[in-house]
RNA sequence: GCCCCGGUAGCCCAAUCGGCAGAGGCAGACGACUUAAAAUCGUCCCAGUCAGGGUUCGAGUCCCUGCCGGGGCACCA
């Protein structure tokens, strides 16, 4: 045996100093690095845990104390299961919060960046999380967005990544157009809070669109990993209709126009035509028109403009619209039907137009009774729908059978399945029925087909701000893109010194003349000044990771082979939609691209809520915020991360109010004595010792896996506590320190507590006794023989009453405890005077009795 | 309006397959130690699981309805 290892110091006399522990071995860390993965010969399993970089906004908050809390306790777990862990940490760092922090104080947006990064670092360091500090990436680095300049033009190259001209999202505050994803649903901006209007531009998209199918159906591999909340989010937010296209001639004009719906069924209800104000159609249908048609729409178009998003999404306003005097014809009935232009239409959903039927829409029928337009009850929705294809007689009809209420006097569009009426060839049809057949006869005359569209829009990546990844595209004088060479990136960012950085609506970079104009092959051309979302930075950076020094690639393919996908992603549930949307969406186009082998970058997915207080988001304006430095002043490192896993289920809410770091400082203290008391040394036989403890012992060591598992941090703290309860019984009122079950209770504490109080912990398996580090060591086997129970308790249940308790063998038979049962005392007397009706025995745990009296 | 999640002790939360409602903590009460207090150690108190119905030998757990809370989507054809 060693005798190097310290004497144990009395746990008398020696306090917990929570100051002083965390001085001592962040000071080993740093100078260690116990958690760097280096590239080698390391055959060990490998897991790849990712929490979401922080964005460098003054110092972390509450809420990084959560993810980073949590996230790390994942991390040491796979650790102590033996896997190599790969755990990196690196800041989004472009942004506008930067570069408005610039404008406010007249300094580069670099230098706020930076310095904000330096503190967060330090302040992350402090906190303990077992990063990978050799991997840090920032993607305002020139290194880092070279290779989202590469993405883009691999993108540009598929085709997938292109300019159009449409009515965008922009953003009057900060003088930017915004992302679909970042217009709150009240039509807000979600960084700067003003009312966004809509401004026609020319942008760069991403064709996310044409993931669509794949990013919805792939969600289906994630069922179970990811939660259920965010699938139906991104489900939600994807919005796949199944429906069809039909095509309406319409008169003088040489091309049909097609219309999206889901309801084909309904197409003979057809009694008029809607298209978007805004929609290039609209304004090709008036063109040729009379003066005063021109100007009816003409106005018409600008006072929809003028509705702010709030309004115009208000499903109970009054609906407005104006007649073109124009006339399409239903390609099934050949019946003549007007076309009006209307907000309630969107330009961008479908093909803009739809066809109306005021009977089964109530969009339709409210329009259609503002402007006096017909109503054709279509779908008779009283009558039964059974198996067997109801058909609808003319004599039944004319009888008067079943008459469907009329929405024109209820108000209420018709919705429900029943039978086809007034349809020709679909009468009698039920609504799926008759689907089935429309699109059938519409694909027969080739005016029709089965369809889908979705909610989802392409993802508009162009701002027009500075501090972002600059957009590799030049322009001649024609204005026709060139993309820069690859061997040319980066397209470095201009210093900001004497830009004019002010909002003002277009790029400032415009304004950098001498870095906007450049000379390529002898031709003059000009840069592109818009920068990308920052979202087109985050949407790859987990890749980048792999091999972060890299100046040759993206990423490593053969690093990405043996690490991702990720296994185990943590962040905020903020990003259920944006983030994880664009990601999963890069990982398929490189994918597409040959790049990578996998489809979805992040096999399980862990949301952590919020940290609050008296049942209130923190906000600096609510004045009810709660400092991250002061919590880690007062109550110690480990006492904050503790009070985060305890708290309650991760995805819950933690109001700091309704928690104690008080209470996990003084468990801290409690459990750290232990290490001092415990009189064996280390490497001692544990097998003679005091067997309750040793039961719970492996019992503990059984239970914890499963519980960090399945995210359930708070029960298995629990655990430590109440195996700390029972070493410090055991001390006290049992066998006492010497005890072997003693140390290894106690050090079984120790590797649960790596987890969660690092430093807490490396200072206990020091006292133990041993080397550090405890965050390597290897999480002990239970050994499954000392967990059989000697006996268990039975319970006899008479009519759903308890009437007895019988200490049992676990395998007793069941027949053996039936007999044992009904011959027990308590349940003869309460037997007395009763007739057994039945008997349900479940050994070892139940007998159930029912009588008559 | 549609969809999803949740309601267990004064508070935060546990409770494999449906099987004795309580693991842990906070707050509270009492005791030991102390001249006293703090710290520490120990003991104790507290709900029948939002409401109503159903299935079952047995329901916190499964099913239905409703109430309350939280979240997402919403003039998306």
């Amino acid at each position: 045996m060693k005798t190097s290892a310290p004497e144990p110091e009395s746990g008398d006399n020696v306090s917990y100093d929570f100051v002083a522990l965390e001085a001592k071995w962040s000071s080993w860390w740093e100078k260690h690095q116990p958690f760097t993965v280096v590239a080698g010969e390391d055959d060990r399993p490998r897991k790849y845990v990712l929490d979401m970089f922080p964005y460098p906004s003054g110092d972390l908050h509450m809420g990084h104390a959560e993810v980073y809390a949590l996230g790390d306790v994942v991390a040491r777990y796979w650790r102590l299961r033996g896997f190599q862990v790969l755990h990196p940490i690196g800041w989004d760092s472009f942004g506008l919060p930067a570069e408005n922090a610039a404008i406010k104080r007249g300094v580069d947006p670099r230098q706020w960046t930076y310095s904000n990064i330096d503190q967060q670092k330090a302040s992350m360091k402090r906190y303990a999380a077992s990063f990978d500090w050799s991997r840090v990436l920032h993607t305002s680095d020139p290194e880092y967005y070279r290779w989202t300049q590469w993405l883009f033009l691999k993108m540009y190259e598929k085709g997938l990544a292109y300019r159009k001209d449409s009515w965008v999202n922009w953003d009057p505050v900060d003088q930017t157009v915004l992302a679909n994803e970042q217009v709150l649903p009240d039509g807000t901006s979600d960084r700067s809070g003003a009312m966004v209007v809509k401004k026609k531009l020319t942008q760069w998209y991403f064709a996310i669109t044409q993931y669509a199918d794949r990013l919805l159906d792939d969600l289906n591999q994630l069922e179970g990993r990811w939660p259920a909340k965010v699938l139906a989010m991104q489900r939600n937010w994807i919005g796949r209709s199944q429906g069809a296209e039909v095509d309406f001639v319409i008169e003088g004009r040489p091309t049909p126009v097609t219309i999206f719906t889901t309801r084909p069924d309904t197409l003979f209800g057809a009694t008029f035509m809607v298209v978007a104000p805004d929609s290039d159609l609209a304004a090709e249908l008036v063109e040729d028109g009379t003066e005063e048609v021109k100007a009816s729409f003409a106005a018409y178009l600008e006072s929809t403009q003028k509705a702010s998003e709030i309004d115009r999404q208000d499903a109970s306003r009054e609906k407005t619209g104006v007649f073109l005097n124009r006339y399409g014809i239903n390609p099934v009935s050949g019946e003549r039907l007007p076309i009006w232009a209307a907000d309630y239409v969107l330009a961008d959903y479908g093909t803009g137009a739809i066809m109306a039927v005021p009977a089964h829409d109530q969009r339709d029928l409210d329009f259609a009774k503002k402007f006096d337009l017909p109503v054709r009850v279509v779908l008779d929705t009283n009558a039964p729908v059974t198996g067997a294809i109801p058909v609808v007689t003319e004599e039944m009809l004319e009888a008067g059978d079943l008459p469907p209420a009329d929405p024109l006097v209820t108000g209420e569009a018709l919705a429900g399945d029943g039978r086809m009426i007034n349809s020709g060839p679909l009468n009698g049809l039920s609504k799926n029925n008759a689907i089935t057949r429309v699109i059938e006869l519409l694909e027969e005359a080739g005016t029709g087909r089965a369809a889908k569209t979705y909610r989802l829009r392409d993802w508009l990546i162009s701002r027009q701000r500075y501090w972002g990844t600059p957009i590799p595209i030049m322009y001649d004088e024609q204005g026709n893109e060139v993309a820069v060479p690859f061997d040319q990136l980066p397209v470095t960012l201009p210093s900001g010194e004497g830009l004019d950085l002010r909002p003002k609506g277009s790029s400032p970079l415009g304004a950098a003349k001498e870095w906007a104009s450049v000379t390529h092959e002898g031709k003059k051309l000009t840069r592109d000044a818009d920068t990308m979302d920052t979202f087109v930075d985050s949407s790859w950076y987990f890749l980048r990771f792999l091999s972060p020094h890299d100046d040759t690639q993206a990423f490593d393919v053969a690093e990405a082979e043996k690490w991702a996908p990720v296994d185990q992603y943590v962040g905020g549930v903020e990003h259920a939609i944006l983030h994880l949307l664009y990601a999963r969406f890069i990982t398929k186009v490189l994918f597409d691209l040959g790049y990578l082998s996998f489809t979805e970058p992040f096999t399980s997915l862990l949301n952590q809520g919020m940290v609050i207080l008296d049942g209130a988001k923190m906000s600096k304006s609510k004045g009810n915020l709660v400092y991250f430095s002061q919590e880690l002043d007062a109550y110690g490192v480990d006492a904050v991360r503790l009070t985060m896993a305890f708290a309650g289920p991760p995805e819950d809410d933690i109001d700091w109010r309704d928690v104690s770091p008080v209470g996990s400082q003084k468990f801290l203290a409690r459990a750290w004595r232990l290490s001092g008391e415990v009189e064996s040394k280390p490497g001692i036989e544990f097998g003679a010792g005091d067997a309750p403890l040793r039961r719970h012992t492996h019992r503990f060591l059984a239970d914890v896996p499963p519980l960090i598992e399945s995210f359930k941090f708070n029960v298995a703290v629990a655990r430590i506590m109440e195996l700390v309860n029972h070493t410090r019984k055991t001390i006290d009122q049992g066998p006492g320190a010497s005890n072997p079950a003693v140390r290894e209770a106690t050090e079984a504490v120790t590797l649960a507590l790596s987890m969660f109080a690092p430093h807490t912990a490396e200072d206990m398996w020091e006292r133990l006794g041993h080397q550090p580090t405890v965050a390597l060591q290897k999480w002990p086997e239970a050994d499954h023989s000392l967990l059989v129970e000697e006996s268990v308790t039975a319970i006899v249940q008479i009519d759903g009453k308890v009437r007895q308790r019988l200490e049992v063998a676990p395998s007793i038979a069941r027949d053996e405890l039936e007999k044992l049962a009904l011959e027990s005392e308590a349940v003869i007397r309460a037997l007395e005077g009763k007739t057994i009706v039945q008997v349900v025995v479940r050994a070892p745990k139940v007998v159930s009795i029912q009588t008559q009296p």
